[in-house]
DNA sequence: ATGAACACTAACCGCATGGTTAGTAGATGT
DNA sequence: ACATCTACTAACCATGCGGTTAGTGTTCAT
């Protein structure tokens, strides 16, 4: 609860940039391997190569080092999701692209996936609290098969909430299958799972 | 690492029936309310009105007593629904009632639902090692598909294994957002997901 | 040459953890 | 009556935790 240097604005060092980009990467790795509950001040330092009163001295608290690293995990997340949905045309196709953009990443980036899922339930003494997690996580792809429903494009009887919550599932799941097999062809499941939504979503024709 | 009481075998006493299936219970309600990580023999302790070493000895160690937890919540999941299964006259309606039995028991028990999630990738330290969690979860609903497809109710070229990923992904997104919104109409979200498994899954007609 | 800022280390603090040990009150069997 | 077993408690132990403190070597502007 003390200093954790440039409390405010500040421009950072070159070294201390380095430091702190190196520190979240380590962090992540970490998490990646060990969970939250096996990633500890000591382990950090460690994997950094400096001392855990090193650590302290570029980030706050250890639940500052944390969030950095959620941080940045979430931000090439939503680039790189966001990015694909601007490219769609319609809004049945930024559905698709959501549902495309998060499988790809996370095929492309196993080490922040055990980041994001496990922050969703672990979070209260790794204290990220604002994250947009638990609550309402459904609540963008809703609303793009909200804006799909009312562009025609999906049967008026859809339940977007409900839709939104099981292809999240469907998304995590397969994910989280191919952490455990990494053989498993997300791409193919990528397409099943779009294949699933448009046999549910769309209109009988 | 030393005694933990009956080591083989011996009937056990009445008292130490009660003090065990206490145990498991406060240990359950322990999980529920504060994960895995919240879940400290202390705690245990002081929820079951007595002290550690009371617990210790009744269970070996802290892992023990959340393995008899968690093995007390997955034996009465896997009959609940094994019972639903049986029930059902064609292979089509036992994935049916798989869906349906999964989401009906975590819907009627919300308290075992963080006991088994938790499970699926917390474990390391609880030392559950044993679960069908991760690595397979998928396998009993893929069989079901699986021999659904082969009776010809299923579509050929459905692919079991992904289905089942998915399916088991939608159901677990389903209960946890009921875990989080208790007005959630968890009824209606397994009709909309046996709805999309038979849009998908079946013939054309 | 001097003083300040930077980037760190070694040692320490208090606390919570899982688990052990010695002892004990009460019931039960002989 | 005495011994045994049951079901516990109070006190303790080592370990690991997040975090603090005092000090140190290096760099750099003046």
């Amino acid at each position: 609860m003390t200093t954790g240097r440039p409390a405010r604005a500040r421009q950072l060092t070159f070294t201390e940039q380095a430091r702190r980009a190196q520190l979240v990467e380590v962090t992540i790795q970490l998490i990646a391997a060990h969970g939250y509950a096996g990633c500890s001040l000591q382990r950090i330092a460690e994997a950094a190569g400096i001392t855990k009163a090193a650590v302290i001295y570029h980030y706050a608290s250890k639940r500052a080092v944390i969030r950095a690293a959620y941080d940045t995990v979430i931000t090439g997340l939503t680039e790189h999701v966001g990015a694909l949905i601007a490219q769609a045309a319609t809004p049945a196709g930024q559905v698709d692209a959501y549902v495309r953009g998060l499988i790809g990443y996370m095929g492309a980036h196993p080490d922040h996936v055990r980041v994001i899922v496990e922050a969703l339930d672990d979070d209260h003494d790794t204290g990220i609290a604002d994250r947009p997690g638990s609550p309402e996580r459904w609540r963008p792809l809703a609303d793009l098969v909200e804006a799909a429903k009312a562009a025609g494009a999906y049967r008026a009887t859809l339940d977007a909430r409900t839709t939104a919550i099981v292809l999240g599932g469907a998304i995590d799941a397969v994910v989280a299958e191919s952490l455990t097999d990494r053989c498993y062809d997300l791409r193919a499941a990528a397409d099943v799972v779009v294949d699933m939504l448009h046999r549910t979503a769309l209109p009988p024709a």
